[in-house]
RNA sequence: GGACACAUAGCUCAGUUGGUUAGAGCGCACGGUUCACAUCCGUGAGGUCGUAGGUUCGAAUCCUAUUGUGUCCACCA
């Protein structure tokens, strides 16, 4: 083979497009296509972006983390699948085409456009999304099965929804209740309690009595929907108000009709608090609904409508006004009849929907709901008991199906919240999504469950049958994520051979929307559970900790970043330094400082291929020849089984930084310049062969990271051969693991740790070079006295020329030179020959410092070794440690005091 | 109010079942036209690991308290 050139420096452009071309065309992102045996499935559920807009850095981070995980089995010989896909959400994208249309004028885009015209136009706008987002998965290099490319709202996945909908309605699930739901005004929908974002706001409270001769006072921030209490909850301990309870009091507040108000005991009441009691309005108030509920002939009275205005029942002076309106009629009425007690300030959280940005009223209505308390017909347990046992005793009490979380403490946070659980309201008043598959009949009131569209009722006939107007919340189709993708409700071969699904990653932020979901939907529906391992990553913030937001204008562009850096450095930028579970921040220049390590990587190879006579693939690790070569190939094996040991666990970071170090620091500049003397002197010998190994053993290993240049250099030596379809370095020596593995806490002492003092003396030299002021190019004389010549005899030549050293005396027990400087390590006083005369005043100050260092060190370590609890209760191993370093520092004062003297 | 996380060099962060003279990248200082790389090379300065106790032969690491920051949950009328 002809020596390879390659370019100066790696420019990521020309190659990342080619390369994901070449891997798309050979087939191998589709696990039925991969070569070779691969008993193993491995298998990850892409979470789907929202059409509602293009990839930020959250996604490139996901897709990072994604398909570093799934490179890495891929080489494990894994049989990997990750099933790419968008998801339409509902909601958001239907108030972000609302947005839009406003903006271009349209002032109430569903009146004036009609279901079929708005859904059309959001449509339109979920199209040109999500193409740009696929283009934009492609970019980051993720090796996803196209083939399986799916859609939450597309036909297969439809298919799902309606399935799951007919089961849950079947076994009574799913039912139609009243209740008191979060309503946004502004998008004229209910919201979901994780749809809501709470904001702190400065709200005054208002004191007052309901007549004169009611008994007891309360407080209020929102008086307008006074208008509709129905009862005035106490604690049932509390011995002032105790003795109202049951009776009834009728009070006229200018409401439609007097109010009948009716005191009953609640021990959530704090007696303590404000007045001790508690105005109760059933109709706008989430708790107070509960209350209700519990107390149901206190009756129910709404006061406010969809439309944010009061209702007839809060009375004629009141109809129509907007709740500010109503709040301040109120107010002034009360304080005009002497019924105003007080008026203080206070803060306050409200609610505020997180996709409209207004203010969520609590409003009775007619929703559907699924029952998560209720027993699933034919198996003795509710939604709420599966969600639970999926991560703690097993799915059905099976151990081989418990979902593990990482970082473990979301675990608990998940249980919690499981624990809180209240019904999933499912309906949307929006137009964009599944249109619930319930149809009603408005002659006979037969309300029947019908997935296409229904022509007559199936009880009385008639044909007086419409569907229900509303469609259901984006998660109930995300929750069927693990399986729908890969075709049920259909007995599928990709359901059987792919399901359940190994790995999932997920940021914090959608834990509960999400993941409870799918767990959910999962055991309900398929009796499994959706997935084994759950990764947990944080968010990406700004370099100042801020929240990347499009208000704070503060968004970097992962394309702009992949412009500039190329895609590795992304990956590799976004990994190093994000732990499982936190935040991690972001900027540019940790893009720059990846570039810059893939560009060294560039370097690396370019020079192995240009020094190799032969550049090929080396598979087998060549036998060492010199000291430097067996430091290396040991290293190597190291680095292999930590970096193993730690992708494993998901610690993609640590792993990258073990790799980086070794890559740069020990291989590049130490290897390869002793490479550069070694091959010099030493004809045939395995030189050549070790480069090649080396870099063959890196590229698999930076793969995952690193896939387009590792796949571009790959191509340079292996031609045909693809690296994406490689085996991981040291797959089937596994006892050479498990002895790295338990050697992997102490430092490998042995016959390579030679080859580190042979490093410390070049430094050490290079050391007193640069204190006494001597240019790069300047050859100096040393003089090394110390018991290890026989070492730095044969690697003299290694460090005269990285050490840049003309003269290289060394003895035994030899006479120090005269006019030098002075530098002690293991073994060895390192004498510097200088021109003139030493600075004698500059040079015992810095061994005074360095004596006052090493002897407070010494100090340490003779405390710890004349304890004697020390000695006998430390590991002996622990104990001789600390005996060595001991005498090696012992040794050094020795020698740096004796200097000193001199001077 | 409840829960959780974080606090280590100027900045951003590693440090995995307790044993290193506590590390990296960026930044900083000094020096470099060594034929792979200035997207580089060499050398160096810089930290009593938030604070106070405790457990232990031994604590950045475990426990308790405390301060600060952040997140989630609940929400008070």
């Amino acid at each position: 083979m002809p020596k390879i050139e390659l370019d100066k420096a790696y420019d990521a452009k020309l190659v990342e497009d080619g390369i994901y071309r070449k891997w798309e065309e050979s087939g191998y992102f589709n696990p039925d296509n991969l070569p070779g045996n691969r008993p193993e499935k491995f298998v990850v559920s892409m979470p789907p972006p929202n059409v509602t807009g293009v990839l930020h850095l959250g996604h490139a981070l996901e897709n990072s983390i994604m398909d570093i995980e799934l490179r890495y089995q891929r080489l494990k010989g894994k049989r990997t699948l990750l099933v790419p896909g968008t998801d339409h959400a509902a909601v958001a994208t239907q108030a972000r085409v609302e947005d839009e249309l406003k903006k271009q004028g349209i002032k109430q885009p569903r009146q004036e456009l009609g279901r079929e015209e708005l859904l059309k136009k959001i449509r339109e706008y979920a199209e040109e999304k999500k193409s740009v987002i696929l283009s934009q998965i492609k970019k980051m290099g993720t090796s996803c099965d196209w083939s399986r490319l799916a859609y939450t709202f597309d036909e297969p996945r439809s298919k799902a929804v309606n399935e799951i909908f007919h089961r849950m309605f079947k076994d009574g699930l799913i039912y139609r209740g009243y209740r008191v739901v979060n309503w946004s005004v502004k998008g004229q929908s209910t919201c979901s309690d994780d749809e809501l974002v709470y904001e702190t706001v400065k709200t005054s409270v208002y004191t007052f009595k309901y007549s004169q001769d009611f008994p007891i006072a309360i407080a209020t921030t929102r008086p307008e929907t006074k208008l509709g209490d129905t009862a005035v909850a106490v604690n049932p301990d509390d011995n002032r108000y105790n003795k109202y309870i049951g009776q009834k009091f009728t009070v006229d507040v200018g409401a439609a009709k007097p109010l009948i108000i009716t005191i009953i005991a609640d021990k959530n009441v704090d007696a303590n608090y404000g007045t001790g009691a508690v105005g109760v309005t059933p109709a706008h108030s989430q708790v107070d609904f509960e209350m209700y509920e519990r107390n149901k002939d206190i009756g129910i009275i709404p006061v406010i409508g969809r439309d944010g205005r009061m209702l007839p029942a809060a009375g004629k002076d009141y109809e129509g006004l907007t709740i500010l309106q109503a709040r301040e009629k109120f107010v002034a009425w009360l304080k005009a009849n002497d019924l105003f007690i007080k008026e203080e300030e206070v803060e306050h959280n409200v609610g505020k929907s997180d996709r409209f940005g207004d203010v969520i009223e609590a409003l009775p209505m007619e929703q559907w709901f699924v029952d998560v308390k209720k027993q699933i017909p034919g198996r003795n347990k509710t939604l709420k008991d599966l969600m639970r046992e999926a991560v703690t005793v097993g799915h059905n009490h099976d151990k081989n199906k418990i979902i593990k979380i990482t970082p473990e403490r979301f675990h608990d946070t998940y249980l919690h919240w499981i624990d809180n659980l209240r019904d999933w309201c499912i309906s949307r008043q929006i137009w964009w999504g599944h249109r619930i598959p319930v149809w009603y009949c408005d002659n006979c009131g037969e309300i029947f469950y019908s997935d296409e569209p229904a022509e007559k009722c199936p009880k009385c006939k008639s044909v007086k049958v419409r569907q229900d107007e509303d469609t259901l919340d984006t998660w109930f189709s995300s929750g069927a994520w693990t399986f729908s993708t890969l075709g049920w409700p259909q007995k599928t071969a990709d359901l059987e051979k792919y399901h359940p699904t190994t790995w999932m990653q997920m940021g914090y932020e959608i834990l509960f929307f999400w993941m409870a979901r799918m767990i959910l939907m999962t055991t309900y529906a398929l009796d499994d559970i959706p997935f084994k391992d759950v990764y947990i990553h944080g968010i990406l913030r700004a370099k100042d900790g801020r929240k990347f937001s499009k208000s704070l204008g503060n968004g970097l562009d992962p394309l702009e970043i992949i412009e500039k850096y190329g895609t590795d450095a992304l990956r590799l930028s976004l990994i190093k330094g994000t732990t499982a579970g936190n935040d991690a921040r972001f900027y540019e220049e940790k893009a720059a400082a990846a570039r810059n390590f893939v560009n060294k990587l560039w370097n690396i190879s370019r020079y192995i291929l240009s020094a190799a006579d032969n550049p090929r693939l080396v598979e087998t690790a060549p036998e060492p020849v010199t000291l430097a070569d067996k430091w290396l190939l040991n290293k190597l094996n190291v680095k292999i089984a930590e970096a193993t040991r730690q992708l494993d666990n998901c610690e993609f970071s640590l792993a990258s930084e073990i790799l980086y170090d070794f890559t740069w620091s020990d291989f590049a500049d130490w290897y390869l310049e002793v490479y550069k003397v070694e091959s010099q002197k030493l004809k045939d010998n395995n030189k050549e062969e070790i480069l090649l190994y080396t870099l063959q053993v890196l590229l698999k290993l930076w793969h995952p990271y690193l896939p387009f240049i590792t796949e571009e250099i790959w191509d340079k030596l292996a031609g045909e051969r693809m690296l994406m379809v490689e085996s991981w370095p040291g797959g089937k020596e596994t006892k050479l693991w498990d002895k790295i593995k338990s050697l992997a806490r102490l430092p490998v002492i042995s016959g390579d740790n030679d080859f580190e003092l042979v490093k410390d003396l070049i430094t050490a030299i290079r050391n007193l070079r640069a204190e006494n002021k001597i240019e790069p190019v300047k050859l100096v004389e040393i003089t090394v006295i110390g018991a290890k010549t026989e070492l730095w005899e044969t690697q003299a030549e290694i460090i005269k020329h990285l050490a840049r050293v003309e003269k290289l005396t060394l003895s035994a027990s030899g006479v120090k030179p005269e006019n030098s400087a002075i530098k002690v390590i293991e073994g060895a006083e390192i004498y510097l020959t200088l021109a003139g005369l030493a600075d004698a005043g500059k040079e015992t100050e810095r061994l005074t410092k360095e004596i006052a260092v090493t002897e407070k060190y010494l100090n340490g370590l003779r405390v710890k070794l004349e304890n004697g609890e020390f000695v006998k209760n430390a590991p002996k191993a622990v104990v001789e440690k600390e005996k060595e370093k001991l005498a090696v520092a012992e040794e050094k004062l020795a020698k740096l005091r004796e200097q000193v003297k001199d001077f």
